[in-house]
DNA sequence: GGCATTTGACCGTA
DNA sequence: TACGGTCAAATGCC
């Protein structure tokens, strides 16, 4: 599946790029301070055209640096079907992209994570091989009286025990479908607006500096659970990613720096959607599509 | 008693 | 064969 060549030529083709990244991000914050709009989006569009070549990069096989630096493992996704499993949706269908949405989110200490306002129910967990914790899967309540296909897994960062690595997986189409949650969750499974449950995305893809402005400007405020006030209306939910076809997570490796511990997080969530085209800096890899 | 969680087993894919 | 995802029995909690 590597139609690019050796490998020694893949690597320095990914240390190239990653090292354009870096300075594409770098000369990024460094012209949000104080140049004009125009050379910004110029500047983003750059950031972009990057990203893309190291997409294509990667589909010609070689490892993302990504994956290299920061966390190995975890993303089940990066593993094309998504391993075996007894049913329909742990069971990818080729050619059909299976649409997931990942966010990465923080949980204080002592506090219940990941409450995004809807009922889910645990159906399993399992140690994830390269991964310091384990993963657990959850599915809708309803799954069985209203036949709901959501399901989510998540998994703790390596990095730092209180970042969490949710996956959703298809929409919800029980009762909670009508959550501002759920419905947020399915307009991202489904921004085409088909309807089809959310099973799987056959819209065509979403051009991807669309996909990576969306992760770039989050559209609302972050609250963890039902918190009043800030949040509320997305019930938790952090909308960091517009799926496209090609399957990819919006990472911030700056949340690993420490969002969360012992403090309010609030505070923090407001300077992530403040900043997080600044401070952060965003990587996406490829969930690559189920297929 | 009903529901949720835990955990080992099973299954499909790479 | 290894791994990830799910099932289902056992267990615990309200």
């Amino acid at each position: 599946m590597d139609g690019c060549g050796g490998g020694g030529e893949k690597r320095a083709l990914a240390s190239e790029l990653a090292q354009v990244q870096a300075m594409v991000r770098e000369l990024e914050a460094r012209m949000d301070q104080d140049l004009p709009a125009a050379a910004r989006e110029l500047c983003g569009e750059l950031a972009s055209s990057v990203d893309r070549s190291i997409r294509i990069a990667r589909a010609c096989g070689w490892d993302s640096p990504g994956s290299r630096d920061g966390s190995p493992r975890s993303d089940g996704a990066q593993h094309p079907a998504g391993g075996g499993g007894g049913n329909a949706q742990s069971k990818r269908r080729k050619g059909a992209p299976c649409v997931r949405t990942q966010v990465r989110v923080a949980a204080v200490q002592d506090m219940a994570p990941l409450d995004d306002g809807l009922s889910w129910r645990k159906y399993g967990q399992k140690d994830i091989l390269g991964a310091m914790y384990p993963r657990a899967y959850f599915r809708c309540t309803h799954r069985h009286s209203h036949g709901c296909p959501a399901t989510k897994h998540v998994q703790r960062a390596d990095g730092d025990p209180l970042l969490y690595d949710v996956v959703y997986h298809g929409a919800h189409v029980c009762a909670q479908a009508a959550h501002p949650a759920a419905e947020h969750l399915r307009r991202q499974l489904q921004p085409e607006g088909h309807a089809d449950a959310g099973q799987e995305l056959r819209s065509p893809l979403a051009p991807e500096t669309e996909g990576l402005r969306a992760g770039l400007e989050p559209t609302a405020p972050y609250s963890f659970g039902p918190a009043p006030g800030a949040g509320a209306d997305f019930g938790g939910y952090l909308p960091l990613l517009s799926p496209t076809g090609l399957e990819w997570q919006l990472r911030s490796s700056y949340a690993a720096g420490g969002l969360g511990v012992g403090m309010d997080y609030e505070p923090h969530f407001e300077e992530f959607y403040t900043n997080a085209a600044d401070p952060f800096h965003w990587e996406y890899q490829d969930l690559y599509a189920a297929n």
